[in-house]
DNA sequence: TGGTAATGGCTAACGATGTTCGCTAAAGTA
DNA sequence: TACTTTAGCGAACATCGTTAGCCATTACCA
């Protein structure tokens, strides 16, 4: 850190603020999921109108963006305290999942936007994943994918209500090992 | 049909016109996704006032709902009308995806309203898939979900844009082969 | 230290959205 | 023919994301 590049007192609080709108946002949608997240619904949670939000983010896709970059951050967190075998991926990311539904429907349901996203992150969570498969990436892929959609259709109810998703999840692993 | 079931003339043509309505739906969100899907635009495809649509829907979560149902019937029939391996059920389970992209996502990203789908709908959809799994349920969800996984994420734009998704799903229809 | 520029709030407002209301003309029915 | 139901309409409302313009405070610098 030179001193030229030391950060501005003002700079700091500036993004402070943007860090304390972001765990608003967060919040928010961990309670109310994404439908709850509003722009003056937000602004109202950390004491300010919804225009003066617009000072410190472009729009709302941003606030989207940073909390799908926060849940591949989570996510990718728990997937590298597993285990490392693929039935303890499997189940901790079926539970994180479960865990964090709405930040997991915004983290995997927008269209990805690379070019916002830290890059490295993607590959990174994901890295956990590649090795239990031995370093094959389109089976890794396909692991990735079948995990997705089981937690994907989960959430959204798509299976009978009667389902034994214990059974689903152990077929997959089963089929992958 | 008995004499007092045959439905009256102005039944038919009330039957005919909610008709219309659903299919204009289904090509704006053919055309331009979900998000182009506007009572007003829906009802000037009509030719109509957006107010007037309410006479012949509940809300515009019943277009919705119709068009899911719609999207598994064609989904189905796409199914069963494909070879009864594995790989020829993914192969047609993708290209119907890939081929209807914004009506795969209303048919499988909405919270499934069971009791508004026609009964029996569901499992008849995925009967070709069980039948060639041999019967096991859980395996059937499992590669369901492994399909709707990869499919999700490639609209979705989650992989790396220079993945072999060929190789994936031919990981894939390995695993659970 | 005083003057100037940038910062971060505010209110008002716009256009789009889903939807409700009340009216009316036509169609169906007795 | 008289009544009721139907299916359209325009006006309007609340909510949404967002923009414009204003203003007080803060930061910086001669």
């Amino acid at each position: 850190m030179s001193l030229a590049e030391r950060p501005s007192p003002v700079a700091v609080r500036r993004a402070a603020r943007r860090e304390q709108i972001l765990a608003a946002a967060e919040a928010i949608v961990a309670a109310d999921g994404v439908e709850g997240l509003t722009m003056r619904r937000l602004a109202d949670e950390v004491g300010m109108q919804a225009p003066s939000l617009y000072k410190h983010l472009r729009d709302k896709e941003e606030v989207l963006v940073a909390l799908q970059e926060s849940a591949l951050q989570s996510m990718g967190e728990a997937l590298a305290g597993a285990e490392p075998d693929l039935g303890s991926l499997a189940a901790a990311y079926r539970s994180w999942a479960l865990d964090h539904p709405a930040l997991y429907e915004v983290g995997t349901g927008l269209a990805l936007r690379r070019n916002a996203l830290t890059p490295g992150l993607e590959s990174w969570a994901a890295e956990p994943l590649v090795a239990v498969v031995g370093g094959d990436e389109h089976r890794a892929r396909a692991v990735w994918a079948a995990a997705h959609g089981l937690v994907d259709l989960e959430l959204h109810d798509r299976f009978p209500p009667d389902a034994d998703l214990d059974a689903a999840w152990a077929a997959m692993v089963d089929a992958f090992k």
